[in-house]
DNA sequence: CAACCTCCAAATGTATAGAGTTGAAGGTAA
DNA sequence: TTACCTTCAACTCTATACATTTGGAGGTTG
């Protein structure tokens, strides 16, 4: 609801540029797949939504272009990214192939912070609540490979991993079918291989988890990405390739 | 020079929005260390400089904030980032180490388009002039490393390494002083074993070239980069955490 | 002399208007 | 029908005006 205090000069929230607040606003929507893939975005009538005008969602966009979470086109406009191809899927996981194994070793060197005991917190929180929906699974799948990218403390690594958004990509393509038994025990073996502080398990299960995902995706991707029903958000219409 | 065509509505170039140009315009001057480190930009001088308005201007810097060329602070402005620190280093040629010697093994695989001609031609297209300075030192091992990432055709690997800025970062920390005589050496070392199609090989020369770079680069790092002089460029200040 | 307050120029952030482009509906001709 | 042209509404992109914030100069007070 537009605050009555927009007017010239006015922010959103505090004393904070609205370019903050529209950016992380639309980054998380974006992130929680509340919108869709491949979804053009109007520019007036989000400002409209927001009570702001256009200048700081422009802005805001242009942030979001920055992050690869929208593609912008000459006088068309801004776009979410469409879904990834197979070829797309292959490259996001012969990326997290050669970062994440090595991640889980580093983790499970590091005996002062050995992040085992928060891993296996946070697979036991997951595993309790039995009846867990899709979408609680691939945030507990994204806290698990954040955490143990986290312990590697290598900035530069984090930075470049999370631009590539892994998870985002994956959930907009397999958040309805996607078998999550599975990954929870690889979870674990990988969480007791670095609570163990052993490197060279913890490298092999995590190499393990991801071949195995990997396969299970390829089996279950839809054979024509273009058939797939996409879902209308907000005042936003959809675009095609 | 402004074109006088500089009207409302105008275009720099062609029939182009300007956004896209200032954008490309401020990336090159950052990737080619017109601009220093830590150097703040005044947005309204830079729009009369470019014979715009403020509005692309700030469109483009929030697109380098994007790519991480440039920093953000609410009501203080955009600045260029710090060079790195010994941590930042570190942290760099774990992420190279982790990338490029398997694309080294990846590019000596590749029997039908094995880039090791090109490779050569490049070395030798260098080694031709041996008065090179060291800018265009620079210019070579860009785009040596950058061939060798580009035969992987892993779009998502070469987009994720290449937001890293690598060459950036070490070519505002070590400009003036860097063995360059040491690296086309191992260059060609590298070259070779692609040629030959020899992955193990390639794998190994290129992890030893980046060792062997790590090392060096730690030797001759300032010790306190808070007292390296900076450069005043143009209408720019100078910024000091 | 140091700490603090007041004031102001410079720069940032936002709103708004107008210029330019796109894409589609509707009409015309072969 | 099909292909092509015209027209127009919706939207993007840029310029400009104005509100807000920041940081420092200069004076005041203890």
């Amino acid at each position: 609801m537009p605050d009555k205090a927009n007017r010239l000069g006015s922010r959103i929230f505090g004393g904070r540029p609205s370019t903050i607040d529209v950016y992380e606003l639309l980054r998380r929507k974006i992130l929680e797949h509340t919108i869709a893939p491949a979804t053009k975005i109007n520019i007036m009538q989000l400002a409209k939504e927001l009570g702001v005008s256009a200048t700081p969602v422009r802005e805001a966009l242009r942030l979001l272009q920055g992050d690869n979470l929208l593609v912008a086109t000459s006088n068309k406009g801004y776009a979410t990214t469409e879904t990834l191809d197979l070829k797309g899927v292959r490259d996001l996981f012969e990326l997290r192939l050669l970062i994440e194994p090595w991640a889980a070793r580093i983790a499970a060197s590091n005996r002062l912070q050995n992040p085992g005991i928060d891993l296996a917190d946070e697979i036991n929180s997951f595993d309790a609540k039995a009846d867990s929906i899709q979408h609680e699974m691939f945030g507990h799948d994204t806290r698990f490979h954040t955490a143990i990218l986290a312990s590697t403390e290598n900035e530069t690594v984090i930075q470049a991993f999370s631009q590539a958004h892994c998870h985002l990509h994956l959930f907009r393509m397999f958040r309805d079918d996607w078998d999550w038994r599975t990954s929870i025990a690889q979870h674990k073996a990988i969480a007791d291989a670095i609570a163990n502080g052993d490197p060279a398990a913890a490298e092999d299960a995590m190499r393990e988890h991801l071949n195995s995902a990997y396969s299970r995706f390829i089996e279950v991707m839809p054979k024509d990405p273009k058939t797939r029903p996409l879902t209308k958000v907000g005042s936003s219409k959809l675009i095609r390739k």
